[in-house]
RNA sequence: GGGGCCGUGGUCUAGGCUGGACUAGGACGCCGGAUUGUCACUCCGGAGAUCGCGGGUUCAAAUCCCGUCGGCCCCGCCA
């Protein structure tokens, strides 16, 4: 007789004769009686044993296979989906015992360090909640794939080994044993071939894949995560993505966990999203937006903020509602965190009372602060912080202030989403030695408008790439591409790179780009980041299967690990370890 | 590369600031016993830790100091 779920019985099953098999999920042994609730990948139903003495052995986690009859019980429990109905077992087989638990696998809170979870990512994964979230996960992945099959989308593989490409994060290497001295790359994202594919004919690609980073680790950052990675040609205009996405995510919202997003969604320039909450991924669940006010304070009697207007730098007021009775050193406190986040210093207006109360009111006069507060929606009881300095600097600052005091005062509100795009990105940053670099990547296309500006004024060139921000996180980004050769040859040229240089690392694309390239473009999304934000869990470690910690380290396996010198041999590999580094 | 928090029986944790009755306490788990309607079963009894590791200060260190290893969070980094 094959075994059957044990998670579905109820009272129609009365008086029926099943073989289950699972796992012993909990025990209450009174002696003449055991009850004991099995557990399978349906659910939980309670076993009774009488006058089978072998039920007395049992543990926690064994793995067991019974013959039983389905009764009704004299006391039904409600918590249990089974709980009709219970299980009177005629015959017990144990096929698998299970030593002491390190921690209790029947809990929904962790009850171990994560190290311990991880060592024992086996039982830690038992967990309802664990595999709560795996199956959302899947749920997740499979409404994804039948949404864009519907609409034509087929999912195509790409090589994990392939070559290293400059720019970017750190590559993962694997070094080739045919070829001494020259190595694969593990891919950062397969960025070049989805557009190859494209210019192939494959209109419309998508793929749910694995893509490796090889930087520091965060709770929202793996050195190998996964990507919903999307491309399509004859795609001109962001907004016919932007609706076939919407459609997306509102299907998978519904789909995974039944709520109605809706669309569309919000449209945000960027440099409007960095002056009004100071980020360019913003979390539209609450106000506080940012004003401008150098205008209010241009000549005004507070020396620090009339001179920095005359700098060209900028004057900004985070409103923060009822919070005008907050204390001195609470205040104090904001300044410091202020000063963290690089500001020169913080000031503060209080409204309340009709009356307002702050250290420059001497300085620039009531009438000021009452326009201030007039520009920034400030109302009585509400604080004004104002910070002065170069725009990004005060906007980034001000941008963080806001998270953290809305955190801290409770304004996000629970089970909300607020999608958004940005778009009209920059097309380049500066990087760190002030050179131009990309701000998404070289594929992307300058916005049409801007296109004479590349080389004369580079940093005002706007591009055509937008990124999907849900809660203030970032959750996809993409662009419509470059498809011409000679446009892909300048933004190369303008990265610094020379014309060799380019025909090297990106050669094949750029010979594809000769070969009747139509328009493209596509999009990726951070799949851990959404599961984890639809599970309602805070690190992406609890919706991936096997997760590595802070330091890259997997506790289950022991990797990274060693290798023996065989294997260095045939790959061409010496080990030398330098400063600081150990064996 | 930098900053912060943490490491105590199998697991989670109290104690640490203010070193001495800490002979390291509790809960869960484990072992033995009782228990025929429980569902986080209950009750009785028991075993189990030299406090991550190394060094230092001290008459005395879980406690203070230095180093180191490991975990978590953040900044940098993540086209």
């Amino acid at each position: 007789m094959p075994r059957e779920a044990c998670g579905v019985l109820g009272t129609e099953d009365e008086g029926r004769v099943v073989f289950l098999a699972g796992w012993v999920h909990r025990i209450r042994d009174l002696g003449g009686i055991t009850f004991v609730d099995l557990r399978d990948q349906s659910g939980l139903v309670q076993l009774v044993f009488r006058n089978i003495p072998e039920a007395h052995d049992l543990s926690l986690e064994d793995v067991i296979r019974i013959k039983g009859t389905v009764r009704r019980r004299e006391s039904p429990n409600p918590k249990l989906p089974t709980g009709e109905i219970e299980v009177w077992v005629e015959e017990l087989e144990i096929l698998s015992k299970s030593k002491a638990l390190p921690f209790p696998v029947d809990s929904d809170e962790p009850r171990a360090n994560e190290e311990t979870r991880l060592r024992f990512r086996f039982l830690d994964l038992r967990r309802e909640r664990m595999q709560r979230n795996l199956r959302l996960r899947h749920k997740i992945c499979l409404s994804i794939r039948n949404y864009l099959s519907e609409r034509g989308f087929i999912e195509v593989e790409t090589p994990y080994l392939t070559r290293s490409t400059p720019e970017g994060a750190r590559d993962f290497l694997v070094p080739s044993r045919l070829e001494p001295g020259k190595f694969y790359a593990l891919p950062q994202s397969p960025q070049l071939f989805k557009q190859t594919l494209v210019i192939s004919g494959i209109e419309r690609y998508f793929q749910i894949v694995r893509c490796f980073r090889d930087e520091d680790l965060r709770a929202d950052r793996q050195p190998e995560f996964t990507q919903l990675d999307l491309e399509m040609a004859f795609l001109e205009d962001p907004d016919e993505l932007f609706t076939l996405i919407e459609g997306l995510v509102a299907h998978v919202f519904r789909e995974a966990i039944e709520v109605e997003l809706e669309v569309p969604f919000p449209r945000i320039p960027y440099a409007e999203a960095m002056l009004r909450y100071g980020t360019d991924k913003p979390d539209l669940r609450f106000g506080m937006e940012i004003v401008d006010l150098s205008e209010v304070f241009r000549g005004c009697g507070f020396r620090v903020f009339a001179e920095a207007v005359e700098r060209g730098e900028v004057i900004r007021a985070l409103p923060v509602p009822g919070a005008a009775g907050r204390s001195r050193s609470e205040l104090k406190r904001l300044e410091d965190r202020a000063k963290e986040l690089g500001l020169g210093g913080l000031v503060w207006a209080k409204y309340e009372n009709d009356a307002i109360n702050s250290p420059i009111a001497k300085f620039v006069g009531e009438e000021l602060l009452r326009r201030a507060a007039e520009e920034a929606n400030a109302e009585e009881g509400d604080l004004l912080l104002l910070a002065a300095g170069p725009a990004e600097k005060v906007a980034e600052a001000l941008g963080a202030l806001r998270v953290e005091l809305a955190r801290e005062l409770d304004l996000i509100p629970r089970d909300s989403w607020a999608l958004a795009w940005i778009v009209d990105f920059p097309l380049f940053k500066l990087d760190e030695e002030g050179r131009i670099a990309s701000e998404h990547h070289p594929f992307t296309s300058p916005h049409p408008e801007d296109i004479p500006y590349l080389e004369t004024d580079p940093l005002r060139v706007r591009a055509r790439s937008y990124d999907l921000v849900i809660n203030g996180v970032e959750i996809a980004s993409g662009s419509i591409r470059i498809h011409r050769r000679d446009l892909q040859e300048r933004i190369l040229k303008l990265l610094g790179l020379t014309e060799e240089e380019a025909r090297e690392k990106f050669g094949f694309l750029l010979r594809a780009l000769e070969y009747g390239a139509p328009p493209h473009g596509g999009i990726a999304f951070g799949l851990d980041r959404l599961v984890m934000m639809l599970a309602g869990e805070s690190s992406i470690r609890e919706v991936i299967a096997f997760p590595k910690t802070a330091t890259g380290a997997c506790p289950l396996t022991g990797a990274p690990a060693e290798v023996s010198e065989e294997q260095l041999r045939e790959l061409h590999l010496k080990i030398e370890l330098g400063d600081g580094a150990r064996p």
